[in-house]
RNA sequence: GGCGGCGUGGCCAAGUGGCUAAGGCGGAGGUCUGCAAAAUCUCUAUUCAUCGGUUCGAAUCCGAUCGCCGCCUCCA
């Protein structure tokens, strides 16, 4: 079986078949840049993260990109998020842009989310985005009024394909005032223009003005990924208005289809309510990094399904993280064993237990990215392993690195964990080795009070110990 | 008002018609150990919000009820 997506525009699981054979383009919304990242971006990228490496764990040629949403994004009020904020921070805008790109690149490196292969930024791209608004009115699908232009919805019938909504059963001026100069209240913004005191604003045919927000989406995805691309991708939030917007107008100009396959996420609960920047419930990735380690954080992230609502506390956090550390226990175990055993061809029937557990771990990723069944899979692996490391019976080199290259393929390549020590902890490694040979003689000697102290001096500085029947081994606590 | 989703053990979370309802955390006990830790083994849901219905068979499909959540032109 091979990959299977859930669409969101057919609200099934569809065969994923790219476009191009071998090609995916893939797009995602990426952050408004006006503050810190926190839980749900996290939840967000990490979840496309993972759809990026398992599409190239299967060989595909992908490119990504993920905007930068620095203009245009507007508050209930009309003001433009970025200018509201740089004025209360009393810096230049795109001095606060740049501040809270490093913010959110940081906090995905923490994460270990790979960088996107382009981070267009839309302001970047006013020309591109320009160019668009031109070609919408020239076939008809826009209209000029008062020097803003707006997309005609009466005029494309598709107008709610993606999220199931019809224009007159929405509540005009639920929650924004309706403007006069629309036709109609359903028609968005593809140009606006710009009050005096906004400060951030363009020369163009129709008024000194911004793009509206859906629109460097469209353009920018075009310029990088052609006409038609294969995913799109976002948290859920943003299929009504944002994606409809994005379709409206992109198939408009094109006459093509705009996107095959869309893909939504879910969102971070906090108490049962939607994490988020207006209800000021939310956690900062670098808060939460302060108290758990990055990879902690991506593996709660990924024991729950992307489509699914997750609910953050310290205890899930810390549950995962406990459940982590056997994963990262059944590395250590193979890793410190391989230098005691001989070499030797690996045998047939260790090469078909990694096959197994690889192949069930592919079959769950093929099943729309089911991470907590591919994790479950692992633990199951994780058990296998440490089965025969107990019971000696991994007796070759080769036998050894089959299971650990297989492990570690998955869990580092697939689902972005990492099992590399930290430079620091090598540096430490010989001196730590030092005093566990001090003790080692102190135990000799059955001086267990001067041996547990050493023992638990360095299990407070997070140095694990565990003796074992022949030899102690020590790894590095996170 | 419209559109969509959810309710599975003490907690988290898979499973959407058919073997004994994955897995993790937590808890109990055993093995190992000088004692621990780690690892490992065993146990920890006759039942999937409730009530009906369809079916040989339902956590899964249908209907109703209760509870919760998201979106309706701000948010990943």
């Amino acid at each position: 079986m091979g990959l299977n997506i859930y669409n969101s525009l057919s609200r099934q699981k569809e065969e994923f078949v790219p476009i191009q054979e071998g090609r995916v383009s893939m797009y995602v919304c990426g952050p408004t840049v006006y503050d810190y990242p926190h839980i749900g971006h996290a939840k967000s990228y990490v979840s496309f993260d993972i759809v990026v490496r398992y599409l190239r764990y299967l060989g595909y040629n992908v490119r990504y990109v993920q905007n930068i949403t620095d203009v245009g994004h507007l508050l209930d009020s009309g003001e433009d998020r970025i200018l509201k904020r740089a004025e209360r921070e009393k810096v230049e805008p795109m001095e606060l842009v740049e501040k809270y790109t490093h913010a959110y690149f940081q906090a995905m490196d923490a994460l270990n989310v790979m960088r996107p292969d382009i981070s267009p930024h839309a302001a970047a791209h006013i020309p591109e985005q320009i160019e668009f608004v031109e070609k919408l009115l020239a076939k008809g699908y826009a209209y000029e009024s008062k020097g803003s232009v707006y997309f005609d919805v009466d005029k494309w019938p598709n107008y709610g394909k993606l999220s199931g909504r019809k224009v007159e059963d929405q509540q005009a001026g639920a929650r924004v005032d309706v403007l006069d100069e629309k036709k109609n209240p359903a028609d968005f913004a593809i140009w606006k223009k710009a009050e005096p005191e906004h400060i951030m604003q363009w020369n163009s045919p129709w008024s000194r003005g911004y793009p509206g927000w859906h629109l460097e989406c469209s353009a920018m995805s075009m310029k990088y990924l052609g006409e038609s691309l294969d995913i799109h991708g976002g948290g859920m939030e943003n299929q009504f208005p944002h994606h409809e917007c994005e379709i409206a107008q992109s198939e408009a100009l094109t006459g093509k289809s705009f996107v095959k396959y869309w893909m939504h996420n879910n969102m971070v609960m906090v108490d049962g309510v939607k994490m988020s920047k207006s209800l000021g419930n939310f956690t900062t990735v670098s808060d939460a990094l302060s108290k758990f380690s990055g990879q902690q954080i991506r593996f709660f992230v990924m024991q729950s399904h992307y489509r699914s609502p997750v609910d953050f506390s310290d205890m899930a956090i810390t549950a995962a993280g406990q459940g982590l550390e056997r994963l990262v226990q059944t590395v250590n175990n193979l890793t410190s064993m391989i230098g005691q055993v001989v070499d030797g061809d690996a045998s047939d029937e260790i090469k078909e237990i990694a096959a197994k557990y690889r192949k069930q771990f592919e079959a769950d990723m093929n099943d729309d990215f089911n991470t907590p069944n591919a994790i479950g899979t692992l633990f199951d692996f994780s058990k296998e392993i440490n089965k025969r490391v107990q019971e000696g019976t991994l007796e070759t080199k080769q036998s050894l690195m089959v299971l650990n290259e297989t492990f570690r393929d998955l869990s580092e390549n697939v689902l972005g964990l990492s099992f590399e020590k930290e430079e620091s902890d090598v540096e430490a490694a010989p001196f730590i080795d030092l005093l566990l040979e001090i003790r080692r003689e102190l135990r000799e000697k059955k001086e267990w009070q001067l041996s547990d102290l050493i023992r638990d001096e360095m299990q407070n500085r997070g140095v694990l110990i565990k003796d074992g029947k022949e030899k102690t081994s020590w790894s590095v606590k996170k």
